[in-house]
DNA sequence: ACAAAAGTGTTAAGAATACACCCATGT
DNA sequence: ACATGGGTGTATTCTTAACACTTTTGT
C-alpha cells in the first residue's frame, strides 16, 4: 500500500418538502464534531469504490437505500488539507435526488433527517460549502436537462412544477409562458387524473415522457 | 493512516495545432504499460492535494509549468477496480488548456507529445475514455461559457475562431451568423491590428474581452 | 356568493436561420 | 488576371416576454 491521502465520500440527498428543497443531514456520532448536524459521509475502505462507500453510508447513517433516489450524480472532488489529525483527505461529493423519501427513526441511525435548505445550521468541515455548491449545479442542471422529474411525484400538477423550478433556480416564472415553454418542450405530457385539493378548481394531473435523465433541446431560464 | 484507496491524478491538457484539437501525452516510465504513450499522472504522496500533484506532474514528466495554462478544471474522479496489483484507485482528472506551449525535449522529461486527438492511440488504463469524456466536456462549456479564450492567441481572427468552435463541436458554422452571434455575445473585441498571411485580403484581429472564465448571457450551439 | 387556485391567447421584440456576392491581397 | 480567403445584409421563422380575465370547485 501507497502512502496516500485518505478517501472518503460524502453526500448531498435533495428533496422538496412543503415546496422547499430540504437536504438530508444526520447527527455525527464520532469526533471530531460528535453530535452536531452534518452530510452523510465517511472514510473509504480499501478495495471499496466511491459509490459503494455512499450507498453503504447512506444506508448505514441514514437507513436510505439509494434505489430511492431516481437519479445520482457525481459533484466534485474535495481536497481537504487536514480531518482532525489525520493527515489530508480527498473528499469525493456525490448529489441524490429524491421524492416522498420517508425516513424511519431507529437507534441504530444517526437521526437522518431533512432540512430546508435556507434553514441548515452552520455545519462542520465545508459542508456548508458543499451544499451551496450542489445547489447551484442542481440549478443549472434544471436549466438544460430534464431532471426536476427526479423531485416531483409520478403524477403531478403545473403549478407544482413551476414551484420546483422557482424555489430552486429562486426566481419567478409567469404561468402562462412557464407552461408553453414546458409543453413545448415535450418534457410532459398530460394524463386524464386531476388533484382535487382544495375550495377551487381542480388540477390536471401530468407526467414526465421520460423518466431517464435528457438535454433538453432549447434551455430554459 | 487508515486503510484506504490509493489517490492519482491524471490530466487531459488541450491546445489547438494546425486547426485540430490536440492533447498532450507522455512515454510512460514505468510499469505496468512503460514505454507506452498515456496521460501525465500520478500518485498523490500523502499530505499532497490533488492540485499540487497535478502541477508537479506536468512539470516533472511534460517540463510544463502550470501557469502556461489559463484554466484549468477538475473534469471527474473515477474509480478504478485494481490499478497493477497495488489494489484499487481513486484517480482525480483535470483539464488544462492552453496556447502556443512549446515542449522543450529533456532527457529528464518522458517525451512530451501533443497528439491531435482524432489520432490518439489506444491508450493504458481508461485513459481513452478520459480524453473523451474532456472532449465532451469541453464542447458543452464552449457553448455556454467564454472558454475559447484559453484556446487561442491574445490576437486572433474571427476565422481561427470560428475553426476552433466547429473542430472541438464538430459542426460547420455560416460565417456570417457565426460573426454575427459572436459580436453580439461581446465576447470579443476587433483590434486596429490585421493579420497578412497569404494571397488574399488580410484579416482584421479580434481579442477577447475577458481572459477570466464567463457564463455567456445567450448559450450558442 | 365568495374565496381560492386553475386555466387560457395575443401581440411585440429579439434571436436564429438560410442564403450569395464583392473585397483586398500576393503571385 | 486569377486564385485565395476576408468580409458583408436581408428576409423569414421561431422564441421569448409582457400582460388580465374566466373557470371550477368547496364552503
Amino acid at each position: 500500500m501507497l502512502d496516500s491521502p485518505v478517501v472518503s465520500t460524502d453526500s448531498v440527498v435533495f428533496q422538496l418538502q412543503n415546496s422547499k428543497l430540504a437536504v438530508l443531514l444526520i447527527k455525527r456520532a464520532k469526533s471530531p464534531s460528535k453530535g452536531e448536524w452534518a452530510l452523510p459521509g465517511g472514510y473509504n475502505s480499501a478495495g471499496e469504490v466511491t459509490q459503494d462507500a455512499m450507498v453503504r453510508v447512506l444506508r448505514l447513517k441514514a437507513g436510505l437505500d439509494i434505489k430511492m433516489l431516481p437519479l445520482v450524480d457525481q459533484l466534485y472532488t474535495f481536497d481537504t488539507d487536514a480531518v482532525g489529525n489525520n493527515g489530508n483527505a480527498v473528499v469525493v461529493t456525490y448529489m441524490g435526488l429524491g421524492r416522498d423519501i420517508v425516513l424511519k427513526a431507529s437507534d441504530t441511525l444517526q437521526s437522518p433527517t431533512f432540512f430546508a435548505v435556507e434553514n441548515v445550521p452552520r455545519l462542520p468541515f465545508n459542508h456548508n460549502e458543499i451544499i451551496e455548491y450542489a445547489h447551484k449545479r442542481l440549478a443549472a442542471k434544471l436549466t438544460y436537462t430534464n431532471s426536476v422529474f427526479a423531485l416531483l411525484p409520478k403524477f403531478f400538477t403545473l403549478t407544482q412544477l413551476q414551484n420546483a423550478y422557482e424555489t430552486i433556480l429562486d426566481h419567478k416564472y409567469d404561468k402562462r409562458n412557464f407552461r408553453k415553454k414546458f409543453l413545448s418542450l415535450k418534457m410532459v405530457e398530460p394524463t386524464d387524473k386531476y388533484l382535487h385539493e382544495g375550495a377551487h378548481r381542480p388540477a390536471l394531473l401530468y407526467r414526465f415522457r421520460h423518466q431517464k435523465l435528457q438535454t433538453l433541446s432549447r434551455s430554459f431560464d
